[in-house]
RNA sequence: GCGCCCGUAGCUCAGUUGGAUAGAGUGUCAGUUUCCGAAGCUGAAGGUCACAGGUUCGAUCCCUGUCGGGCGCACCA
């Protein structure tokens, strides 16, 4: 049980036997240090519906709440909240139980299977920043419900069909009689604008292109093959990205559109067997009364076009019903861009009125804003294209490496370079993770790449100063007794004994930057009390014993929270 | 026209089912190092929470309206 938890329960008891059994307890982490460590709101709201004095009420409960051997102090203030300070013998034991276990005291009691649906590339480009937050929101939503104990399934739903790809084969076609398709497709970006270049130019070519396309759907081998090549070629470019990233993603998470193919013609049947399917201007639609067009009429969900074609709806219709069927999921997290948000609500009404979902299966579209410049206007490179999603990744790294060498010019260059990618990589993460993910937000280096403030090199920092005592520190009694005495340990303590909360928080609203705010707290906590508090220098070797646990458990929760968001720490930098 | 999101310190952003005097960072200014990494820590200044009503013991949060901004709404994904 956490610490919310457990202290809610025992508040619950309290109000009940103070004769407020159905009220809300509404225990929460105290919103000042004055007020102790956690604060109970519910005695006013409890005291309105009983009709009687909220101090009066708060009293009673006070005196019914059942925290011995938790508690060190119980206070009531202003109109009746309880503040509850926890003892430091309480949340020594807490620290060290917590250490004791593989998650940090964060396993969850209920385990699901959750699919997340994660960065999702167009395979006919290259990926460029508008995948960046799909990719890293999803890895880091996807460690953090594993981490907890959730049976988690990734899913890359990569697009990888399409009238496109009738161009696009034509194109590859063509260029492997003069030279290998990896080396034709070594920059998909210029392959791309050059086989369109082509399409609009030639008209021969275009209708060549248009029937492979028709070949293509239609399961012509040769057409087929050149696909695959383009699709693998392209698909390495992905997870050439995915390694220098550090995100979990491998070719067994890819689950592309193409996949659903040979069930879509299923899925309009099923729609029409339903009777929700309509023709409409020749195309098989479904008419939602809970959605409206501009005209304001029912908006038409198109799953079927004029010529017989199948779009998106179709493909997304099909997915779902494959994560509930086969992947038999609880919970499905789609980690999309803010603006498909209406698309989802569609997916998920159809998806529920065809049957193809179970009732109780929970879809949720994880959505995210737009990267924006510094100019406020979508993140595009000087002269107006898009970023290349590599490009940016190296510049974070050369950048890291010119601030690396600038602190440390003597360091080796390997050493320097090992540092610049883990501080480089990380800070573009940390950067998108830290905001609400709901907001647009704007990409600037020198904030993100600032040792100062809350960003990732600070938090990197921080690790590697706790490292760094363990360097010096020699033998370390491991078993050695925990004792907080200052307020700084009482502080750092507390922070770390909150930590399954915290991930509880991050699982059940799909907010990563709850973590990042969380591990910038404890960094500032822990940074608080190696000023205050001498480790290996304190005092008596008892305290220098105690001391170096918090250490150990500060190092080894920052690590664990960082590595949940999917950035690596360094024992020096 | 309808729908979704947003408006909080100069700037970048938090604010947990409605809770106490709205918080961080950055920038500015001022302290702090014979002591474990000062890439740190401490303090000061900085606010009409867009605006106007409403709900209630209590509203940045919920409801209504207004203003301002972003995005989406039939055969691309």
């Amino acid at each position: 049980m956490t610490l919310l938890q457990l202290l809610t329960q025992r508040a619950a008891a309290a109000f009940a036997k103070a004769g407020a059994p159905d009220a809300a307890p509404l225990v929460q982490a105290a919103s000042k240090a004055e007020f102790g460590d956690y604060q109970i709101n519910g005695v006013m709201g409890a005291a309105k519906a009983l009709k009687t004095n909220p101090r009066e009420l708060a009293t009673r409960v006070l005196a019914d709440l059942e925290l011995d051997g938790i508690a060190s102090k119980l206070e009531i203030a202003g109109p009746g909240f309880i503040n509850v300070t926890l003892s430091d013998e309480f949340l020594a034991s807490r620290v060290l139980q917590q250490q004791d276990d593989v998650r940090l005291g964060a396993g969850t009691p209920h385990a699901e299977t959750v699919v997340i649906d994660i960065s999702s590339p167009n395979l006919a480009k290259e990926m460029h920043v508008g995948h960046l937050r799909s990719t890293i929101i999803g890895d880091a939503l996807a460690r953090v419900f594993e981490f907890i104990g959730h049976n988690v399934i990734r899913q890359n739903h990569v697009g990888d069909w399409g009238t496109q790809f009738g161009m696009l084969t034509a194109y590859l076609f063509e260029q492997e009689s003069t030279q290998p398709a990896e080396l034709a497709l070594h920059d998909l970006e210029e392959f791309y604008r050059a086989a369109k270049a082509r399409f609009d130019a030639d008209a021969a070519f275009a209708d060549t292109a248009r029937d492979y396309v028709v070949r293509l759907q239609a399961g012509d081998t040769r057409v087929l093959a050149l696909w695959e090549r383009f699709r693998e070629i392209s698909l390495a470019h992905c997870h050439a990205v995915y390694a220098q990233l550090g995100v979990k993603l491998t070719p067994d998470d890819v689950m592309g559109e193409s996949a659903y193919n040979d069930d879509l013609p299923k899925v309009v049947a099923d729609l029409k067997a339903k009777g929700l399917l309509v023709e409409s201007q020749g195309a098989q639609v479904v008419f939602l009364e809970e959605f409206r067009n501009k005209e304001g009429e029912p908006a038409a969900y198109i799953v079927q076009k004029q010529d017989g074609g199948y779009l998106y709806s179709t493909t997304d219709l099909a997915c779902a019903r494959y994560r509930d069927h086969t992947l038999h999921a609880d919970r499905v997290l789609y980690v999309v861009d803010a603006r498909q948000g209406l698309h989802f609500q569609q997916v998920f009404a159809v998806s529920r009125k065809a049957g193809f979902v179970r009732p109780e299966l929970v879809l949720e579209h994880v959505a995210f804003g737009t990267m924006m410049g510094k100019d406020n206007k979508p993140f595009k490179t000087r002269t107006g294209g898009t970023v290349k999603l590599v490009e940016l990744l190296d510049e974070a790294e050369v950048r890291a490496f010119d601030l690396v060498t600038s602190k440390n010019p003597d360091m080796p260059e390997a050493t320097r370079r090992e540092i610049a990618k883990a501080v480089g990589i990380g800070a573009v993460k940390y950067a998108d993770l830290a905001k609400h993910r709901t907001s647009d937000y704007v990409f600037d280096w020198d904030s993100m790449l600032s040792f100062e403030g809350n960003t990732a090199p600070y938090l990197q920092y921080a690790y590697t100063r706790v490292a760094s005592i363990f360097r010096q520190a020699g033998a370390v009694d491991e078993h050695a007794p925990l004792v907080l005495v200052e307020p700084a340990e009482h502080a750092l303590a507390l922070a770390l004994a909150q930590l399954p909360d915290l991930l509880q928080q991050v699982a059940a609203e799909t907010a990563p930057h709850f973590l990042c705010a969380y591990l910038y707290g404890l960094a500032q906590k822990f940074s608080r009390f190696y000023d205050a508090c001498p480790v290996l220098k304190a005092d008596d070797a008892a305290t220098r014993a105690s001391r170096l646990r918090l250490c150990a458990a500060t190092a080894n929760t920052l690590k664990t929270g960082l590595s949940l968001l999917g950035i690596a720490v360094l024992e020096e930098m």
